[in-house]
DNA sequence: CCGCATCCGTTTCGATACTG
DNA sequence: CAGTATCGAAACGGATGCGG
């Protein structure tokens, strides 16, 4: 086996060792969803090969990232799932999601909206930056395009608590409508994304009824939820007038 | 060209798209250190061959990631640095820096450490959770082996601002002991290594003089701050009873 | 069906050579 | 110094087959 390696003593190029190579993060991004059957990945992974998920699968097993289950009877076969170690690749995922919002296009015949990945996709237009401090519930009820049903969700963001969490931990998206939202969008995917993107302004994603917020005051504090800071500060910011000191 | 695509309709493999393949995040990497003449990037990437990195550069650079400048003269030459675009890429690097954290061994002859990936590493062991609020400024003065020098260097965490920003954005990583610092850490990379890794405790870590914390009534501040918060909530967290709505 | 293993044409990568 | 050209080797895309 022994696949290549970079061969660097630094923790991207170890990290990318395991994961950089070709569907693995993907595969970890189905798991992400929750357990599923081999002949699901194959199936949300379209031109993804039999020889290759099998490969990967063992791979991330023997790295410790997966883990196969054999459920018992009654009822199914093997299962795969990620392990804790697996689970501690969410961050990842969801960075790369946030990152990869501004390349998105709408859904199309072609390329359509995959439900069980519309959480994930939504969580990912959420601002981490700007939860606000009591939490929220808002209910999602978009709609996407003439080929895609309706798509009802559920954003809750917790409450700060005590002792704190990391922010992108307040942070679910269920399907469904579920419990007593705060706010109510309602309207299309699209102007929300758009606005998330910065493409248009609030005022013209909510003025001609692309997009609803109910009630109408609950606007304010949805719109920061939707708008992420600008990378301003550089990371080799400077203190003082000693640089070369030691 | 016409870079081959997943074909999906979702954030992350539309940003693995442009990023997964072998090498690329990786000199996104080397990017986020600063910009680079070619040959440094070589030098920096051994195993890469000229070839890919050409090809590289060129779909970065179509992506929008990267840009190329021409140096005016007296000095240099062309020079690679990150677009706007680019640099949001870095919480993307970040994250999987600190999950990459749990794959290292130390530094060896054959792969030594690289001490101008010494301030990304070192900020990736940072828990980001447990950031103090009104900040603090240490002084990292370790040593890796014989074969690598002593490596200095200061790691900042702002202090909470308003408006907040983000965690990741509150923390600096610099070469060289500059500033006044709060705290000064001396010692063995290796332990301060084990312990962000979980395989040592901090008794063990700072007690056989392995690390040494000084003051000593530093060492509760600066514990935390080198300690992860296990992945305990699941994102697909149930709120009540109502599962099937719509 | 489900969970793979095997086989082969195509694409990408690794390594050396060579040019502005 | 800053790349491009070339070619064998490895990895990937795609199809079929076979045992539980």
């Amino acid at each position: 086996m022994a696949r290549r390696s970079y061969e660097q003593f630094c923790p991207v190029s170890r990290a990318l060792d395991l994961l950089g190579e070709r569907w693995t993060l993907l595969i970890v991004r189905e798991l992400l969803t929750g357990p599923k059957r081999y002949t699901d990945l194959r199936e949300h992974l379209p031109g993804m090969w039999n020889n290759l998920l099998g490969q990967r699968l063992r791979e991330l097993e023997a790295a410790g990232i997966v883990h196969r289950r054999d459920l018992p009877p009654p009822a199914a076969r093997t299962v795969y799932e990620l392990t804790e170690r697996g689970r501690e690749l969410e961050p990842v995922v969801y960075e790369l999601a946030r990152w990869g919002v501004g390349l998105l296009d709408l859904p199309t015949p072609d390329q359509p909206l995959l439900p069980h990945l519309l959480p994930l996709g939504e969580r990912s237009l959420v601002a981490i930056e700007h939860l606000p401090d009591d939490g929220i519930v808002v209910h999602l009820d978009l709609h996407a395009g003439e080929h895609d049903g309706d798509l009802r969700s559920t954003l809750v963001v917790d409450p700060v608590a005590d002792p704190p969490v990391r922010a992108l931990g307040r942070v679910h998206v269920e399907p469904g409508l579920v419990g007593t939202p705060d706010a109510v969008v309602t309207g299309s995917l699209a102007w929300l994304l758009w606005f998330r993107q910065g493409a248009v302004s609030w005022q013209e994603a909510t003025g001609e009824g692309a997009l609803v917020v109910r009630p109408r005051r609950a606007g304010p504090r949805l719109r920061p939820l939707f708008t992420p800071d600008p990378v301003t500060a550089s990371p080799h910011r400077r203190l003082g007038p000693a640089r070369d000191a030691t």
